[in-house]
DNA sequence: TCTGGGGTCCTGTTCCTT
DNA sequence: TCTGAAGGAACAGGACCC
């Protein structure tokens, strides 16, 4: 599978067993810091933050050097150089790191169809029936990390398993500049002894809940009832969190994702009191939502606005649209009426405005896709059809036509071919 | 010490309809 | 006509992810 390198890495030796690992996780290494030092070879070998330096921002990323001072992501900057005062602080070129993604995107696009990006720096991808043409997936992830490192000139780390979960856990784990096979028949045994703050969805929160009941670890989670799990998590997360650490993970490979909302929030360089003020900047994040809306060719079914107060108390307020739109002027006259009704006790330290309930601008349609990808059109609601062709017929959908009051658009494009 | 911005998903509460 | 139960929709808040 894989072993310790001295570095704190677990990577796996050439020739590792990859049976049955057909799904990658490929993970740029502190990627916005690799393209700065891609535009800049002067930085290389640096501590370098990536952050806006003015006073209220926080790292987007950070060079492996600057982490070994304790630097981390989402740390304020302010902070960050308190722990590494020499570190270069360096404004984000997100355009840049867009222009990289999307180059690195077609590299896994050039290998398989089924490529799921998860974020400007991350995607999976479904290599189970690539083969035939490139060979087994231990022997594509190598391809592809050498492929990034020479055509795109940064590093990337892949976990390659036989569920996303999994592959994920082993990205991470081969960080930075790695590779990590867990073979499908040992999936249990690589998940035991980890700590159950590796399990996706477990964040602080829930790992103090399951943390002190004495369940420390995905073993711990697998031996552990399932009533002790709801009570620790919720049922929701509860039945979630054990299906992961008995290793199963059926989602797939989602080629495409459905919008479901759109937002813009700004923080204050200074905390405003001005009610004019916010009523104004209101209006002009509604109209950058709206100018988004728009270019997407959707509508809105709904507004919620945010604000944040310098106590950092936040709250949140929303509202249905009778007609659903991507007007500036509308969305920017619900949001200001949201926002009259809130008492404003303290002074604002940041307000954002969120378009939900997106649908397609326009007339009122669906267009399913079938196993066989082949579509048909169908007035009404995804219910509807759901209920005429049946749940297994109906793999994808999207939006013809007007916003539909709740879209639950399947998230599932397509099955995975079957690798050979 | 001070906590961005853009998202998704889940849970609990309240209100409305049947 | 009134009342209460049940269920669903809307809303608010929070956890989590990158």
């Amino acid at each position: 599978m894989g072993r310790q390198d001295g570095t704190g890495r677990l990577v796996s030796p050439a020739g590792a067993d990859d049976t049955g690992a057909g799904i990658l996780h490929v993970d740029m290494d502190a990627f916005y810091a690799a393209v700065e030092v891609l535009d800049d070879p002067s930085l290389a070998r640096k501590p370098i933050i990536i952050g806006a330096p003015d006073g209220r921002s926080v790292v987007s990323s950070a060079s492996y050097e600057a982490r070994r001072f304790g630097v981390r992501s989402a740390m304020p900057v302010s902070q960050a150089i308190r722990l590494c005062p020499h570190a270069l602080i360096v404004p984000p070129h997100f355009d840049r790191y867009r222009a990289v993604s999307a180059q690195v995107m077609d590299i896994f696009r050039s290998i398989t169809p089924l490529v799921e990006q998860l974020s400007i720096d991350e995607a999976f991808l479904d290599v189970g029936g690539a083969r035939r043409l490139w060979g087994p997936p231990g022997a594509i992830a190598r391809m592809i990390r050498q492929r990034v490192r020479a055509e795109a000139g940064i590093t990337c780390s892949v976990g390659a398993a036989a569920t996303k979960h999994v592959a994920k856990m082993a990205s991470t784990l081969s960080k930075p500049d790695g590779l990590l096979i867990v073979p499908a028949a040992r999936t249990l045994e690589f998940l035991e002894p980890r700590s159950v703050r590796a399990i996706w969805g477990v964040g602080p929160r829930a790992a103090e809940g399951l943390e002190s009941r004495g369940i420390r670890t995905i073993g711990d989670v697998r031996r552990t009832p399932a009533e002790v799990l709801e009570r620790a998590l919720g049922r929701a997360s509860a039945e979630r969190v054990a299906a992961l650490a008995r290793g199963e993970d059926p989602r797939r490979i989602e080629t495409q994702r459905v919008e479901k909302s759109i937002s813009h929030e700004e923080t204050f360089h200074d905390d405003v009191s001005d009610a004019g003020l916010l009523r104004a900047e209101m209006l002009r994040l509604a109209d950058r939502v709206a100018v988004r809306l728009r270019r997407g060719g959707l509508e809105a079914g709904g507004v919620s606005i945010k604000v944040r107060f310098s106590d950092f108390t936040t709250l949140t307020r929303s509202q249905t649209l009778g007609e659903p739109s991507a007007s500036g002027q509308r969305i920017g006259e619900v949001a200001r009426e949201l926002l009259a009704a809130v008492e404003l006790r303290q002074a604002v330290r940041l307000i954002g405005v969120r378009a939900d309930r997106l649908g397609a601008a326009g007339g009122g349609a669906l267009a399913l896709w079938d196993d066989d990808e082949d579509w048909k059109r169908v007035e009404g609601t995804l219910d509807d059809a759901v209920a005429r062709f049946g749940d297994g017929v109906v793999t994808r959908a999207a939006f013809l036509g007007r916003a539909e009051r709740h879209p639950q658009v399947p998230r599932t494009p397509r099955p995975a071919e079957d690798s050979d």
